[in-house]
DNA sequence: CCATGTAGTTGTCGTTATGACAAGAACCTG
DNA sequence: CAGGTTCTTGTCATAACGACAACTACATGG
C-alpha cells in the first residue's frame, strides 16, 4: 500500500507525506419502545467479518464527507439519509484498522422511525440494536464501540441545545414519547407534569414563541393498556430563545440544594 | 499522487480505495486586552504561501490525530501543547486543497497568554491576530477562515458546557477578567454584581461545592487609571453541578419575558 | 488633603423557573 | 361499575436571575 512508513521527526516534506485512506460511519439512533436504538450492519467481508459495524465506507475524492455519509449509509442499509446528519469527530489511532492508515469521521443522526432496512452488497444484514446492548455483550468491528458511546454521549450534549429530540419522533407524537428520549439519554426521571409544563413553555407568561411543538387538536387512539389517550403535537418552528427542558446534573458529593 | 480518481457507484471494492493525505490544524484562542485572538503563522511553501495560516501539518501513521496536533503545534510556532486540544471537526470537501485530496482535523485550544511564538522551519512568521482581523481583512489559506468561525463558535458553546474559561486565565485572574471571556464570546454584557454573584455561586444557599473558582486571600496591584484593585481567584475544581452562568439567547421578534 | 473618577463589591427586590406533589379527567379491563 | 393506568391541570415553596442602588478602595489633579 501506499504509505512511506516509520520516519525520524523533522524529516517530513511539503511534497512528501504518507497517504491514508478516509472512510466515514453513521451511528443513526433510534427509539425503539422507549430505548434508544442504533443501526448496525453485518460485516460480509474481511476485517472483522461477521461482526457488526457502524454502516459506513470510504470517501471519495469528488465528495465532500457530508456526501460521503449519506451516500454510504443509503447504500449499505437503504435508509434514506436523515436531514440532519451531524459530524461528531475523527477517528485516526494508529492500527484501528489492520489493513491500512484509516482516519475515520463519524457521522450522527437521528430518525423517527426505521421501517425498511435492507443490507446492501457489503452488508451481510442490517437492524437496529439496543445501545445497552451493542455497547455490551456485541463486538463491534475497528473502534466502532467508542465511536458509538461518544455519540450517544453527543446526542445527550445536543439535546439541550438544539431541538434535536424532535428528530426521534414522527411527524404527530405523545408528550410522553418525548418525555422519554430524554428520559432515555439523561438517564433521569422527570415528572409528568413539570415536563409538560417545561414543553409548552406554559410557565405563566409563555408567548407561544417558546413553544417549539405545536398542539393539533387530535388525540391518540387509546391503546389496550388503558389509560386517557394523549393530545398529539406535531414539531413547531426551532427554537431560539433556549432549551425548553435543561439537563440535571448529578450534585457533588457534599449533598447540597 | 496516488488517488484513482471518478468511478461509477457501486465499483469500489474493500481493496480498491481512493487514498488522502490527512493533516491537521489547530485553533489556538487567547485573549489579548479583552479581545479574543488568534495563534497564525505565515507559510512559507506554495500553496497559499505568503498567506496566514493555522498551524497545522500532516498526520504521521504512527501516531494518532490528538498527537499530531500537538506536534504540529510546537514545530510550527514554538508553543507547548495547551492540556486541553479538543478536536473541532473535519474538512474534507473536494478542491480544498490544490495539490491533492487533503482531509484536516482541526483542533481547538485555549490558554492564557502566549509569551514566545517563533516561527517554525515550515512558517515565515507567527504571531495572534485578533479574531475579528483574522475573519475580516485577512485572506486566511486554504479553508481556515470557515474553521476559525466554526472554532469560535465551538469555544463559544463550550463555556457554558464546562470550564473552559478559566483556560484563558493565568494562574491567578480577577473575576472582570473572566467576565471579559465571556462577554467577548458569547457578545454580551453582564452585570458586574449579577456575574460576580453567579461565579461564587453565591444565590444564597450556596454550598461551597459549586464554587469552581477559589479565592486566593490576594489582591491585584492597583493600576495606573485608578480603581479598586480586584480581588484575584484561582482555579477550582472542575464544576459537576452545572455551569455557573448561562448564555443569554436573543428572544424572539414578538418581544417576551 | 479633598474632590472627582474609576473599578470592584455588597445588598435589595421583583419576576421567573423549577421541583414536589395533589387532584382531576379520560381511557382500559374484568 | 370498581379499580388500574395514563395523561392533564393546579398549587405552593424555593432558588435563580436581572435590574439597580449603594458602598468601598484605589488613582489623579487641583
Amino acid at each position: 500500500m501506499a504509505t512511506r512508513g516509520h520516519r525520524p521527526p523533522g524529516d517530513y516534506r511539503v511534497t512528501d507525506y504518507p497517504t491514508f485512506a478516509v472512510t466515514v460511519d453513521n451511528v443513526i439512533l433510534t427509539m425503539v419502545e422507549a430505548r434508544l436504538h442504533v443501526l448496525l450492519v453485518r460485516r460480509k467481508e474481511d476485517p472483522y467479518s461477521g461482526c457488526w459495524a457502524l454502516p459506513g465506507g470510504f470517501k471519495r475524492p469528488d465528495e465532500s464527507l457530508d456526501q460521503a455519509a449519506a451516500r454510504e449509509l443509503e447504500e449499505e442499509t437503504g435508509v434514506a439519509a436523515p436531514a440532519r446528519l451531524m459530524q461528531l469527530g475523527a477517528y485516526g489511532d494508529p492500527g484501528r484498522d489492520p489493513r491500512t492508515n484509516v482516519v475515520t469521521v463519524a457521522y450522527l443522526a437521528v430518525t423517527p422511525d426505521i421501517s425498511d432496512v435492507n443490507a446492501g452488497s457489503d452488508a451481510a444484514d442490517a437492524r437496529v440494536w439496543p445501545v445497552a446492548k451493542a455497547l455490551g455483550s456485541l463486538e463491534l468491528a475497528f473502534d466502532h464501540s467508542v465511536i458509538l458511546a461518544d455519540a450517544v454521549e453527543h446526542a445527550a450534549v445536543q439535546l439541550e441545545q438544539t431541538d434535536l429530540a424532535i428528530a426521534f419522533m414522527g411527524p404527530t407524537f405523545s408528550l410522553s414519547e418525548l418525555q422519554s428520549v430524554y428520559e432515555e439519554l439523561w438517564s433521569t426521571d422527570f415528572d409528568d407534569a413539570n415536563f409538560q409544563r417545561s414543553m409548552r413553555g406554559a410557565s405563566k407568561n409563555s408567548n407561544g414563541a417558546r413553544a417549539y411543538i405545536q398542539s393539533t387538536g387530535l388525540h391518540a387512539v387509546s391503546r389496550p393498556k388503558g389509560g386517557r389517550p394523549p393530545e398529539l403535537y406535531q414539531a413547531g418552528p426551532a427554537w431560539i430563545d433556549g432549551p425548553p427542558i435543561r439537563r440535571p446534573r448529578a450534585w457533588s458529593s457534599t449533598e447540597g440544594r
